[in-house]
DNA sequence: TAATTATATGAAAATGATTTCATGTTCTTG
DNA sequence: CAAGAACATGAAATCATTTTCATATAATTA
């Protein structure tokens, strides 16, 4: 590979001046910079990167956390983020934390070592105050995942509303006994809890009850859901419609269900999260709740860009719309 | 970030002796070794990877290309890609193609600048003589992609028996008029090419002729399938059976079909290739063929790490099963 | 016991860029 | 026209590491 040394050689100029040319600072003669420029495309000439990063250069990289990226909600984000990224130059280096604290503090450890100019966190396994003492080293930011104080930007969306609006549409559609089946926990932060107190507001406006056999907790696949749907069947008093947090559990419960011959949604009408190219596959359609990813990704890296132009910039949330899509499931 | 200098210090030693601690270096005494790990604890000490980069050391990055990331199967081999590097303490970089040549020289670019140890192409859009050029900077290998030459080391699978077990089985199930759908253009090179011999293959075998109008080239998503149906549909002598290169393709057949009140298998019989989640969940269940992804990104990375460690090692192909999994769709 | 050889250690060079500092020229401006 | 400002250039320092070279001590061998 040809060096910085090498261009200067070749165009008869010395190492600063090239260097200035790479980084466009304006005391160059027009004459020399095309020197300079002739020579670099003579000899194929490319900046070395850990060079530049040894000096205090950013990197170009950015990193994405996220807990599994054969998670189509994950790979989809995963991509807005790279295409918004390439377009401003930046690569992406990818983690998948598995929902693993060790895993997750390992990827961050990249910005210690300045690997990555900064990271964009699509989950988060660890508490904020551990995530928090990586900030020193470069932005972090939240895109889809959140919590509830205001430490560092985050792209969000309206959980609480989505889920209310969901449960809403269950509730108009006449259904009174609604399960409720979520990803995390049920005491969790962040956008869990957000949801949970969505469903409960609509609930509790239209007098409704929750029974708490009919919650689920830590469901995430599609053979969650058909496990789920299995319990529902062994009930004795069954709920009529189930709110899921993810389309791919509502799938797991669509297609469980009518290998019992329990009919969709006349039996039970489910509403699934993110709206995912799945709802559209499956039979009946899934009705879901629509989260704008791509914009999601190009907002993060929007933010990510600017926060590492000017590090001192306010942190602020941005929130973007969120939306029912009724399709055949409710 | 404390430097090596720091704990060279804090230690009472010189940085050739921590760095020979570092790189576990035979020739330092227990103390010595004892007296440096301390200090190297005390101060949270990590190594600058860029210093080391520049030095010429390995990065233990290793870069992935795939076309895009949304396409589950994709995911999925990045996926079991990025489980077994972690496993061997190696990060992956992901850039996606897009099926743009530009953009995947500028992801083959990193190694020339020694940001990445290796690439594995998951898929290549340029010729190989011009990836090839790449290939002196550090090793390229091919994982599902490849190329018939030996030229580099290839996790490949075979695909012309896949193919061939594809269309033998609709020929069993006693089709004459079998349609044909790939995602490549039809005289390319590599995966595309062994399939279409294979397909041929098994036709020829039966006696059977193959209807050009029955070909579809270039087609790989949900709404590429559904395209293709409703082509078949306007067709007079239509076929009875379609083989296709991705179970998202065929999925779009059968959503398609379920629309216009086409019988699956009965007015038309499907099989798909991949064994994508999706196979299960369409309905009916589909017809596919099973490609091993998680042994394929096992067997990349062990090979990568083999080649990093003896670069002169002798380059040659690892071909893994392929399997027919038959379910509802034929 | 003298001569090798293996073990231990550190100073200084090298890696490939950017940045600081020094110096010289050209352009404004009072 | 003198003096300060703006422009243009390069030598040398710097970033954090590894590697080379030099040197000293301990262990082995003849």
């Amino acid at each position: 590979m040809a060096t910085i040394s090498d261009v200067a050689k070749l165009s008869g100029l010395s190492k600063t001046t090239v260097s200035r040319v790479i980084n466009n600072h304006p005391y160059v003669s027009d004459k020399k910079r095309e020197r300079v420029l002739k020579a670099m495309k003579e000899l194929g000439y490319i900046p070395n990167p850990s060079a530049r990063r040894l000096r205090g250069q950013l990197t170009t990289t950015i990193g994405v956390i996220v807990p599994r990226i054969v998670n189509p909600f994950f790979a989809h984000l995963v991509n807005s983020i790279e295409q918004a990224a390439y377009k401003k130059g930046y690569q992406m280096l990818i983690g998948q934390s598995y929902e693993d604290k060790e895993k997750e503090l390992a990827f961050l450890n990249l910005l210690k070592t300045k690997q990555v100019d900064g990271i964009i966190m699509t989950s988060t396994e660890n508490d904020w105050d551990i995530i928090e003492s990586y900030n020193e080293y470069g932005p972090i930011i939240l895109c889809n995942d959140y919590i509830n104080q205001e430490v560092a930007p985050m792209i969000r969306l309206d959980q609480t509303k989505g889920a209310y609006l969901g449960a809403n549409h269950l509730i108009e559609r006449g259904h009174q006994k609604i399960a409720y089946c979520t990803g995390g926990l049920f005491d969790e932060q962040g956008k869990g809890k957000d949801r949970n107190q969505g469903f409960q507001k609509a609930l509790s406006e239209a007098g409704i009850k929750i029974n708490p056999k009919w919650i689920f907790i830590d469901q995430h696949t599609i053979e969650d859901g058909k496990h789920v749907l299995r319990q529902i069947l062994e009930m004795e008093d069954r709920p009529t419609a189930i709110f899921t947090g993810s389309d791919e559990v509502a799938g797991g419960i669509i297609i469980e269900a009518k290998e019992h011959g329990l009919l969709i949604p006349n039996g039970l009408a489910v509403i699934g999260f993110d709206d995912q190219p799945i709802a559209e596959i499956l039979d009946p359609k899934l009705t879901t709740i629509r989260q704008p990813v791509d914009l999601m990704g190009e907002r993060s890296i929007e933010v990510m860009v600017e926060l590492l132009v000017n590090p001192e910039m306010e942190i602020r949330n941005y929130e973007l719309p969120i939306e029912l899509i009724v399709r055949k499931s409710t």
